[in-house]
Order: structure tokens, then C-alpha cells, then sequence
DNA sequence: TACACTCCATACGAAAGCGTATGGAACCCC
DNA sequence: GGGGTTCCATACGCTTTCGTATGGAGTGTA
């Protein structure tokens, strides 16, 4: 399990980066919690000792904050990036949840992320991730045409949903069916949480018929 | 903050159990995590020292048993007890949800010990209690006259959605409304979340109408 | 060759937590 | 009032981790 950073493939030395050390600290996170994000245990990981850390960070607080925000970033740029461009507002929804299985390592993180309920810094950059997550579901909802209040309502089920969807794939796996079965899953959460405005309720530009594309398993 | 055992109000004296024990430990967890159960800062928290936990316990892991044990016992006896005794199964899902809402410090346990990815004894705890309660949902939803399938498929669903509104309370409180607010999101989510099931597919016991009763802010 | 800079190893002290050993106060029982 | 039991205090050693101090190998560079 452990790597020797000092000498890559070809012999050369290379060197650690600051951003190597947080990305092993996120990576400890998501397996074990915070409390794994400790400097020596990850310096043999790493094939160095304290000595390199030290030399990059002042201490585990850096650590822990450049963690969180490349943590924040990734959450930010990939996410809703990788979702985000589809016109109709019914795919963008689609594509939230279709995420949801895609990244299992995310799932994981924001999970223990979120269980640091006694760190401010944490918890406040948990908080943007999920304000942002939801605005974002929020205006999916609005441009369906729904009432400022039911667009609300409707996007925090969503969310609240598709959380609760990590949380069992990580506590009872096997609750999440697979391959077809998972098809039918989400096809079901797709099709109830998407509601059907009436004509007259809705905003023009999401006024044209939509034919349901067939959900394909993510790998 | 701290307590002082060794006197009551009267003046006599007074012991600690093993179970006292326990309970603070699950205070410690709902409020820190696994992490924040030591046993010197609970001692003192307790008004007492050390001493008194070796005499109660083995060491830390007997206490992180006893405390597991009370947890899973207090779960499935509460929850399910205090939801279970309707025979509507309508009313049953809908009290399940209202729960969802009642006891605070509940949520937060499940959640911080759900943290605790890298303790089997503790991943066991948890998934035994929540496929207890995805048991108890998938009853409610067959007796609802669903198809086996159709009825694992919704009451997946539902808890996945129970549990993310715990999550968005710890995460983000702000997102889930109060008072009249709050009723009208959980009339949405419960309206979504049991399906018509038209009647030459229904179990001829559950083929009595329903009138759907009032929901009131659980306080 | 001399010097500086980068990156890391090593050694050390301090603090916190776990677990053990042992003593002691209070109470019960005969 | 002697002895046993219950419950806890105190003192100690061990381990882990944090953080610091310092040296040193490698690389550029004048």
C-alpha cells in the first residue's frame, strides 16, 4: 500500500506537492472520517515522514483547509458542470440523479464531510456545496414553470431524495438495486419527482412535449 | 457544564451505572462523533474520574457496545412501536415521516454513527436498523396493494427521501420550512410518495377509501 | 568551487488518551 | 468491630500524534 514518491518509474526523484497532500487527505476522509486525516499515518502512506509535510503546510489546519477547498471546487466545477448544459430542464434533473451513482468516492466524501458537525470550517463549506446543489435543482424546477413555492418544495424533495440515496448506497448497499432493476428505480424517482404542469401554468419556454429518452444503466 | 454525581439534591450519595455510562456516550457521539466518546473527557463531563469507568467497563470498546446496544434497542423499539399500532397503512407511512421530524437528537445519532464507516461492529448496528425500518416501509407499501416489486421499488424511495430530509436538517436547516411551510412540504412528499393503486390491483383489505386527514406540525 | 534554495529525514519535547495497579472511603453483614 | 464488597481516586507507563529544530542530500548557479 505504500508508494515511494521519491523515485517515479523512470528513477527520476519527484517531488510531493501541496496539492498531493490534499489529495491524500480527501482521500483518508472519504475512506475513514477526519479523524484519519492524520499527518504521520499519511506521510508513510506517501513514502515520506513529517518532514515533507511540515515543509508544505504549517500545520494540520492548513491541511484540513486546503482539503476543503479543493474538496469545495471539485464539488462546484465538476458536478454542475458535468450536468449543467442541457437546455430542457426535465434532462438537467435527470442527469442529477443519473450522478448520483456515477461518482461513488463523492458520495463517500460528502458523507464524512458532512459528519464533521464540530469543525465551523466544515460544516460552512458543506452548507455552500448543498445551497448551491439545491439552487441549482431549484431553478431546474422554476424552468418546468412551477410557482416560485412549489419550485421550492419540489427541489428540496429532490434533494433530499437524491441524498438519501447515497446514504443507503453507503449503509445497506444492496438496498440500491442493480442493471435493470436500478433502471426501474430511477425511472420511478425521475418520473414522481418531476410533476406535470398543466399548460396554463407553464412558462412558454419549457412549454414543448418532451418524449422521455430510455434510462441507460451508469457506469 | 459539568455534573457532580457523587451528590444528589438531597446530599446522598449517589453511583453511576453502566448505563449512565452509555447514555453519555451517545450524547458524545450525537454532538462530536465516535471520536468525541473518550473516556477521560466523559469522566469529567460525568464529575468523575476514570477510575469509575474501568470498574463499569473493560475498556472502550465494551462501551461503544453497550452504547450500540441501547442505540439499536432504543431505535427499534421507539420508532417502530410509537408508528406501528395504526392499521391504516396510509397512516402508517405518513407517521413515519412525521417522525422523521419529532426527535432531533435522533437523527444526528443515526447519522453520526452511520459516520463510522471503519467500525464493522458499528456499520452492522446501522444497517440492521435501517433495513429494520426499509422492512417496516416495504410492509406498508405491499399492504397498499402494490406488486412486490413495485412495493421495494417505493419504499426504497421513501426512505431515501426520509433520510435525506434528516441530512438537510443537520446539513442545511434553513432548506426545510417551518410551521405552515413545513406542513404543506411534507403534504407534497407524502401525496408524492404513496401511489394510487387502482382498485382490480389492490389487496382487497386495503380497498377502503381514504380521507386524507389534516397533517399538523408535529412540535 | 562556493553558495543558496528546495525538499525531506531525524530527533526531540509536549500533550492527550488508553489501560493497569493500587489504595481508600462508604456501606453491608455477621 | 473485623472483613468483604462496591465504587471511585490517584499515580504510573505506554502509545500516538502534533509541532519544532536541525541537519543533509540534491540541484541550480555564479
Amino acid at each position: 500500500m505504500e508508494q515511494s514518491p521519491a523515485q517515479t518509474a523512470n528513477g527520476e526523484r519527484q517531488s510531493l506537492t501541496a496539492d498531493d497532500w490534499a489529495t491524500a487527505a480527501l482521500d483518508a476522509m472519504a475512506a475513514g472520517g477526519l479523524e484519519s486525516v492524520a499527518i504521520e499515518p499519511l506521510a508513510r502512506q506517501l513514502g515520506v515522514t513529517k518532514g515533507s509535510f511540515y515543509w508544505h503546510f504549517a500545520n494540520r489546519d492548513a491541511l484540513i483547509r486546503a482539503a476543503l477547498e479543493r474538496w469545495e471546487r471539485e464539488e462546484t466545477d465538476d458536478i454542475i458542470a458535468r450536468v449543467g448544459d442541457a437546455a430542457d430542464p426535465y434532462e438537467r434533473i435527470v442527469r442529477v440523479f443519473k450522478s448520483a451513482n456515477a461518482s461513488y468516492r463523492s458520495g463517500r466524501l460528502y458523507l464524512a464531510l458532512a459528519a464533521a458537525s464540530d469543525r465551523p470550517a466544515i460544516q460552512q463549506a458543506v452548507r455552500r456545496v448543498s445551497e448551491r446543489r439545491m439552487a441549482y435543482l431549484l431553478d431546474c424546477y422554476r424552468a418546468l414553470g412551477l410557482s416560485e413555492a412549489d419550485a421550492r418544495r419540489w427541489s428540496t424533495f429532490a434533494y433530499a431524495t437524491f441524498m438519501g440515496n447515497l446514504q443507503i448506497r453507503r449503509d445497506v448497499p444492496e438496498a440500491i438495486p442493480e442493471n435493470q432493476q436500478f433502471n426501474d428505480y430511477l425511472r420511478l424517482m425521475i418520473e414522481t419527482l418531476i410533476p406535470r404542469v398543466r399548460k396554463e401554468e407553464q412558462h412558454p419556454a419549457t412549454a414543448k412535449d418532451r418524449n422521455d429518452p430510455p434510462l441507460q444503466a451508469v457506469v
